[in-house]
DNA sequence: TTACATAGTGTTATATTATAACAAATTTTA
DNA sequence: TAAAATTTGTTATAATATAACACTATGTAA
């Protein structure tokens, strides 16, 4: 009985992929996962961006656009990606996914006057972090 | 007298380029710009990508950061970008600036339960268009 | 259990997007 | 008009992402 490619289960380098974003505590960039990774096996962008791929689709991770960087789901709320906000800093680059009800409901409900229906939406905030204030 | 550079005036690349995307009906790329403007003597990529840096700062053009594209500003209320937000239509790739005073003010209100002060943001819907409906 | 379909892997090559670095020209400011 | 700031032109290269192909592993259903 080998390992099984199920429902909620990963392969083997989206595991890899992903354990290493989740344990991140900043977004990664595909690169900077390529070599993290290298000595497990996984040595070509393509392994790297296949794996992202599908974590993004399954909604395992984001994508943060602004920066062409991936960070962990943190938000139970966001539906597999229809529905993501983060928060980055603009001094550290710290990046904070937002879990809010009401700003979710809010821009969920949005409709264009022009008459499209919104299937998902990405929203980033920029600004500078507490800490960052600090110093 | 000869061409001044003030308050707002562009430069001559940042004019054609600008006069280019503000035309476009879709988002332009840096590429394909720089593939547009070449009889006009714009030769290579870190004269586009000045120009559109340029040009993103003063708020006259967006980055949609989902696409790496570009597109003229068409809201006079997103105050050089500090609040911008788009329809994206996935099917056809059109872009929309949206014009939503009480979105706009919403999300400018909007404060992170962490503590960190917003100064921008910039939101992305995706959905089907409704040309694209139709067919 | 076999066979068929689907998903994942490994690999090489290449496409696409973006910036570094430097010299020269133009424009603005003082 | 001299100094400062901005823009330009140029070559080279960095960073991000995908195409294409051969192969392996897993899931599904007769």
């Amino acid at each position: 009985m080998g390992k099984m490619y199920k429902e909620n289960s990963l392969s083997k380098n989206q595991q890899i992929i992903f354990d290493l974003i989740n344990k991140s505590s900043e977004p990664l960039k595909a690169y900077t996962i390529l070599f993290s990774v290298q000595k497990k096996g996984i040595k070509a962008p393509p392994q790297v961006y296949r794996a992202l791929d599908k974590l993004v689709e399954t909604g395992k991770i984001h994508k943060i656009e602004s920066k062409n960087a991936f960070v962990a789901c943190r938000n139970s709320n966001c539906e597999i990606s229809k529905a993501t906000a983060f928060s980055i800093c603009e001094s550290c680059e710290m990046v904070d996914e937002i879990s809010d009800t009401k700003l979710s409901k809010y821009l969920s409900g949005f409709n264009h006057k022009k008459g499209m229906k919104f299937k998902r939406f990405n929203l980033e905030f920029f600004g500078i972090c507490k800490k960052c204030k600090k110093d």
